[in-house]
DNA sequence: GTCAGTTGTCTAGACAGGTAGACATGTGAG
DNA sequence: CTCACATGTCTACCTGTCTAGACAACTGAC
């Protein structure tokens, strides 16, 4: 893909082939001796000791010398329900999380024709475009970009800087309620502004979520674009 | 995280930085030029035309020496809808694609508590474990391995080897009909392994679904591990 | 204690990644 | 044509990555 390698040095790409022979299971307690692995992915010992020295660090392995390397008990993902009705602090309050909501940005766009579709508007027509921080327990977890009518909804940015919270925001805006119409998941490799924001390590992974919520006339009320950070949070969505 | 880097080098992230911001449209067509990317990453000019590099080998930008760099219209992911019936032959059909699914490997393990809890079985039940390649015209998608009950669907290997379809195999076990009650997601870097099974750049990203599908009795079917190559695949959720 | 097998540490060399600077070459506005 | 500004190419140098080999130190079985 590109002139020599892929950006991705080696030990990197051992580490995150033991990681995930973790997460299947492949690995679930000791792991084969570091002569083993190296000769497993034809790389020198020194190289398999560097991806151990990193899952080490990251808290999912321990050493010890003269006996081998281990798995260690893996903290527990955030679980982040996604249904019709998404809301950000009720879920991290039934986890016993404290939530919390910064603004990172605002300002006005122009909707473009993609935009225009997706919220039912017209092209041009004036847009708040809002970023903010969702943090539970002083951990961020994700970082989200939301788009609303600047003409329906003039006072969301000041009515969210003074909550935290979307839900809120809308609802001083007049929206009694509102839930999810449609859901679209992709996933990338962290930005570096991201990962300075929310910060993570330069080479973590996002879950990117791009939602539409509509009000209980079924009229979209905001366009809203959210990077999960993927090693912190799990999507679940329960189909009764 | 580790000893010095991350194992991602600086082209790499400057790369992966742009990519996102056209994700975002923050940048839209014309990109700004190497000097100015340069300073604004704080690196080197010849360092950002890696990355620029990179990127047009992956047809995401097109450069004209003495102008500048555009964008290219991007090729859009394929779409995977996620609902209570989730299945992958009709959704590529209907997108006018040609489905096939290759059996990777296939063995027998005994589950633990984790599996038996999921699958509402017995610990130390015999569970057959299917490998698993989809395919949409001739493109890899998605590695699954599905775990399945031996003593109820005894035939299921050889019924998906001759039929490539999980849904065929299942109707051929007796199992009319199945629907999803659970999706979980996270994402992760892809590992060397899949890597190679999809034939994809190895510092691609997959989303990790692990789901359970119940018969209309309730009773789980399936739980089914799946990591969709994230640059190929968009999933949606419809939620009406 | 002995021994096989494990992790820890050191040295040295080949090679890719990143910085720095210089200059060539194409483009468009004036 | 001229000029500012864009990308293309080259050399030189330093640092980090990866390989190779050797040896030290620790653990558990015998």
């Amino acid at each position: 893909m590109s002139p020599d390698g892929d950006g991705v040095t080696l030990w990197r790409r051992v580490a995150d082939d033991i990681r995930s022979n973790i997460g299947d299971g492949t690995i679930s307690d000791a792991l084969p001796s570091e002569l083993e692995l190296a000769a497993r992915y034809g790389v020198n010992r020194h190289t398999v000791r560097r991806a151990i020295a990193a899952l080490t660090a990251d808290g999912l392995l321990r050493v010890e010398r003269g006996r081998g390397t281990f798995v260690n008990n893996k903290p527990q993902r955030i679980v982040y329900p996604i249904g019709s009705r998404t809301r950000f602090s009720e879920n991290m309050l039934k986890q016993s999380l404290e939530p919390s909501g910064r603004l990172i940005k605002s300002d006005y766009v122009l909707s473009d024709s993609v935009m225009a579709a997706l919220l039912k508007c017209r092209v041009g027509t004036r847009l708040h475009r809002l970023d903010s921080l969702a943090v539970a327990d002083g951990i961020p977890l994700s970082r989200s970009t939301s788009y609303f009518s600047a003409e329906r909804f003039p006072g969301i940015i000041e009515a969210y800087a003074e909550t935290g919270s979307i839900t809120e925001a809308l609802r001083r805006e007049g929206v009694v309620d509102y839930r999810r119409r449609e859901t679209r998941l992709t996933a990338e490799r962290v930005s570096a502004r991201d990962a300075e924001l929310m910060s993570c390590a330069a080479d973590a992974v996002v879950l990117i979520s791009r939602a539409i919520d509509v009000d209980l006339e079924g009229q979209p009320v905001q366009f809203i674009r959210t990077k999960f950070l993927a090693d912190r949070v799990e999507l679940v969505m329960l189909q009764s």
